[in-house]
DNA sequence: ATGCCTAGCGAGGCTAGA
């Protein structure tokens, strides 16, 4: 099964890029991220014509997650768990998890989390508890998963090109990465990093000051495999053609190939 | 270092992203 996640930064401006990447690449399962806009507005039909049935979990005008995938979707839950069962329900879409294959896929898009200090911030810290939370209960079941998307943390100053510069940032603080880690150290793997222990690349290279031709980039899109699923990835590749063409979202796709 | 881009909303210049 070969699975895909990709941060599109609104599928309304960036569907011929996206439909014309599917039709290149013939991923089973695309995971994107900032679609932007309602469920109903999402372009599902567009998708069907390549072949691809589409779950989407979005809101007006910001967020937003939704899946497509040519395998059978068996399930689909729009919702990361709360803490506790009396905190506010999350107005933010920012997760859907689906099951394919018999394999349970998180897509996720992570706040940002700056400016920090501040509300935005510790909102990112919370979520990612809940995201810590839920990934020791999936790890309790008995199905293989991954954990995939926008996770907006670049986890060591080897994963961007200005260590000193983003130390601040919301992206690369400490109490940031080590959040990020905890949710590893459940004994989650990371695939980008794990098949390439020695080379720096990037998932994100922002729209302004030159960033994509001068390569100032930051690798913040992941996949986090269950130990089942560990065990069966082949490969995992970022595709950085889709940054260079026109109308370019910001993200690049990055592809992992699961055996059987 | 961040708003030099880009997108949404909506009709002018805000918010938001990383």
């Amino acid at each position: 099964m070969r699975v895909a996640s990709w941060n599109v930064n609104s599928i309304k401006a960036r569907l011929p890029n996206v439909l014309d990447w599917l039709g290149k690449v013939q991923p089973d399962v695309l995971l994107m991220q900032e679609i932007k806009c309602q469920d109903g507005d999402f372009p599902a039909l567009e998708f069907e014509s390549l072949g691809y049935k589409a779950v989407a979990h979005g809101q007006k005008s910001y967020n937003g997650v939704a899946v497509v995938s040519r395998l059978p979707i068996q399930a689909a839950r729009p919702v990361l768990p709360k803490l506790q069962d009396s905190d506010p329900d999350d107005p933010q879409a920012r997760y859907l998890e689906v099951e394919i294959n018999g394999v349970i896929l998180g897509n996720l898009y992570l706040p940002n989390g700056n400016p920090r200090p501040g509300d935005k911030y510790t909102y990112k810290l919370e979520w990612m508890q809940r995201l810590h939370k839920h990934a020791a209960k999936l790890l309790q079941g008995d199905m293989p998963f991954l954990l995939a998307g926008d996770y907006n943390i670049c986890p060591t100053d080897r994963d961007l090109y200005d260590p000193a510069g983003w130390a601040e940032d919301a992206l690369c603080y400490p109490d940031s990465r080590k959040a990020y880690r905890a949710i590893l150290n459940l004994g989650l793997t990371e695939s980008w990093r794990a098949l390439h222990p020695n080379i720096q690349d990037y998932t994100f290279w922002d729209y302004q000051a030159g960033a994509w031709f001068k390569n100032h980039g930051l690798r913040i899109d992941h996949f986090l495999l269950s130990p089942a699923l560990a065990d069966r990835l082949q490969s995992c590749e970022i595709d950085r053609a889709p940054r260079g063409l026109e109308k370019a979202s910001d993200h690049t796709p990055i592809v992992c190939m699961i055996g059987d």
